[in-house]
DNA sequence: CATCTGAGTTTTTTTCCGCAACTCAGACGT
DNA sequence: ACGTCTGAGTTGCGGAAAAAAACTCAGATG
């Protein structure tokens, strides 16, 4: 996430001080930037828990009632409850109604299109979990090119039209919504 | 993450029947297959809590040091503490020593190159968040390719070169090393 | 020798999670 | 009409994890 390498030791770097005698060896320091407001962090706030990631997961592949994903995620029913409520809030999960024939009317849950736009981020993590955690048969799932049956993997490409490669260089650095800390360290 | 409509209703579509009546709308049923035996499951294991990508944000953001983390996170020491050596022991992340001129040896946590591929899932939220929860004067932080200084995004493209849009149509399938559940619903 | 600092540990309190039991409404068999 | 079944939750409780704050400890510094 940085132009600097993360294998060069502190010591060994040119670097802004900071206010505390620490070397910061960016272009910037990051560290005088509130922490909450950062999109990663807000975006954790709907989705940062042990949970909603997977009932994100379960939505997506049509697990979508709620004693499916109870037997299939092995969920207690109340922590479901509140997480699919907390997602519902977030705007990530619709509750739906519907009516199979014979049937009372039932509820169920579908990923909204805010949700469906967090699909990135579940390939990103089953990418890392592929090449890291995968036992040697192989992975344990495979997302594909319905239009082509291509495997379909993320990718960074800036707007330039360049293609980044596997372990990127970036540079990250403060944007319009930045705002300071409040309370600096003391 | 599906080929098949999340918009239509379970009730209006073809469906494979599964054993409790219920209608799956996938051409093979997600929930017959063991829910810890995923990708995303298991990466979710090594960084699927509230601080986890937050430290590892922090850390490819140049902000390596204990008290810095602290400082800056607003994390309780103790959770700190434990989720660093949780990160160390998951490979993520690397303890190394070092020591300014006329200071005591120290150390700084540093991403390991497994923790740098973890950085297209922070990018992947990082997108999401810019767009679902920025505040309107814009993101709060801009990833920029070092060589040309375009915005980098995350895209997903197919090995057939295809890129995928926006909201794109997936097709996700059991792999080599997917294992069904042991216990099937009752 | 007293003090400061960075980097944790220990202790205590609070919050959250997992489990099991309970409720509730509607359909269904008899 | 009555009991049963099922899906979809809610309630209540014990234990685990997180937050807050105090304490430790080693080495540099005055």
């Amino acid at each position: 996430m940085t132009a600097t390498s993360d294998d060069v030791p502190i010591s060994a770097r040119a670097s802004v001080a900071s206010d505390r005698g620490a070397p910061v060896p960016h272009a910037y320091d990051f560290s005088a930037f509130d922490s909450e407001t950062c999109s990663i962090a807000r975006t954790l706030t709907l989705i940062g828990d042990r949970w909603s990631l997977l009932i994100l997961r379960d939505l997506s592949n049509g697990v979508r009632r709620f004693d499916d994903l109870v037997a299939h995620l092995g969920i207690a029913r109340n922590v479901l409850s509140r997480r699919l409520c907390a997602l519902a809030e977030g705007g990530l999960v619709t509750r739906a109604a519907y009516r199979l024939k014979g049937a009372r009317e039932r509820h169920e849950y579908r990923l909204s299109p805010a949700g469906r736009d967090l699909i990135p981020i579940l390939l990103a993590m089953m990418a890392w979990g592929d090449r890291y955690l995968s036992a040697p048969d192989g992975p344990p799932a495979v997302a594909r090119h319905p239009d082509c049956d291509a495997r379909v993997r993320v990718s960074l490409v800036c707007e330039a039209g360049h293609q980044l490669g596997d372990r990127p260089r970036l540079r990250v650095e403060p944007g319009p919504g930045s705002r300071l800390r409040e309370r600096r360290p003391r």
